[in-house]
DNA sequence: TAGATTGTTAATCGATTAACAATC
DNA sequence: TAGATTGTTAATCGATTAACAATC
């Protein structure tokens, strides 16, 4: 990155810098020591390699032309431009068993992230624990959170208990939540940064590209979906 | 929809599609009979009213200038569109704990889909139901599947299990399927349409933007999250 | 050096926004 | 009719791809 040229990366490219982030963690982990070059990335992540060397132009880190990047290097310096402390905090609200069956398909530390605190709308739920870690009550949750230092949380309650549980996040000082339950309406608290992540119209959307109407107006373009349909 | 210029749909105009799709769904079950207008679609969703028309315009409906679209009409040309039927089926694999805490985060007739099949790489679930529909193994996939016509699959599995399970669900005869699981690697099936979401990803570019270090070059630019953070 | 790969500029592509004539 | 809203065209914006000089 040439410091004067500092501009905002693009949120596609900041989602791709945190896949990026992942891939060199496992990378580390696994003790790989073949070259790190974009077209690697690329490869392996489906993406094109001018689009991770773009994307890394924003962070601040420097690739050796014929080399490529060195692996550690690469990582702290995503780590750094991600806000990204090694085991990073995150909490997460829902009910209990979809809590207790999140960490199996979604294994926190393999990707360098640490489930810190469980929250639940169910107080049939409240001091029984997942991992060791207390489900507690979202009016906890400002003690907590502060105590912890988490800044982004997981949330999966039902519909209802949605902006509820938004505004008590932010009050407790969550700046970012990734929502899994489906909302239609999009309002939240005012500076907290809300991602929607809507399942009935992913799956919706599916149901209209598999069988793709359009697909005999654009005989030249490549398929669909081979490289990468990800979302 | 003019009849001659059929275009393909833009991937985020299909998602959208979806969401209006959900919105309509709700106005109906709900007896709305107030006016629905593009506009009006636009405000609820957090999208421009632009953006809806020309949404729409891929969709074989027609609005009334001055008055909107009618409700029914709408919803049924979405559906239409999208290739749902009522309570459109879909398959979700993962395991029970997580399937069970599922459907109260995401209640799939209140957006217009059901659950047919459920499908675990446990054993231990095999045989136990969840509102009433027995979890099965993947090797009954192709079986349950052609006999329930089910096309789309929420995907959950632990991520040692993704490979095999996108494989056995596309052998099966499902042509879509949204994965919940994080994986770095997107090789799927060649012709499944998959739908990568990655929540550590997300999550870390969550951390990323809250404190959004780019925010002192846009002072003119409107605040990153007020207009709907969607993904 | 020769080969490989970076970082960046220019060209392309696609999607969003603005604007407005058509029309209920 | 007058007011409101559609459908679509043109203008803008942003992101991706291509290309290539710089450089290890």
């Amino acid at each position: 990155m040439t410091v004067s040229a500092v501009m905002r990366a693009p949120e596609a490219s900041v989602l791709r810098l945190s896949r990026y982030h992942c891939f060199v963690g496992e990378l580390i982990h696994s003790g790989d020591t073949k070259r790190l070059t974009s077209s690697r990335i690329a490869a392996e992540l489906g993406v094109s390699d001018e689009a991770v060397r773009r994307d890394l132009s924003y962070v601040d880190v420097e690739g050796r032309p014929g080399a490529g990047y060195a692996h550690r290097e690469l990582y702290d310096a995503l780590a750094n431009f991600l806000d990204l402390s090694a085991g990073h905090p995150f909490a997460a609200v829902g009910n209990r068993r979809f809590l207790e069956g999140l960490s199996t398909v979604f294994p926190a530390e393999t990707f360098g992230l640490r489930a810190v605190a469980y929250f639940s709308e169910d107080p049939e739920d409240f001091g029984r624990s997942i991992d060791g870690i207390q489900v507690r009550s979202l009016d906890d949750a400002a003690e907590v959170v502060s105590r912890l230092g988490v800044g982004i949380a997981l949330v999966a309650t039902a519909p209802e208990f949605v902006p509820d549980t938004l505004e008590r996040l932010y009050a407790a000082g969550v700046g970012g939540a990734l929502l899994l339950t489906p909302v239609l309406d999009t309002r939240h608290p005012e500076g907290m940064n809300v991602t929607f992540f809507r399942i009935p119209c992913t799956l919706k959307a599916l149901a209209a590209t598999h069988v793709d109407r359009a697909a005999e107006m654009k005989p030249t373009a490549p398929s669909c979906c081979c490289d990468g349909g990800s979302a």
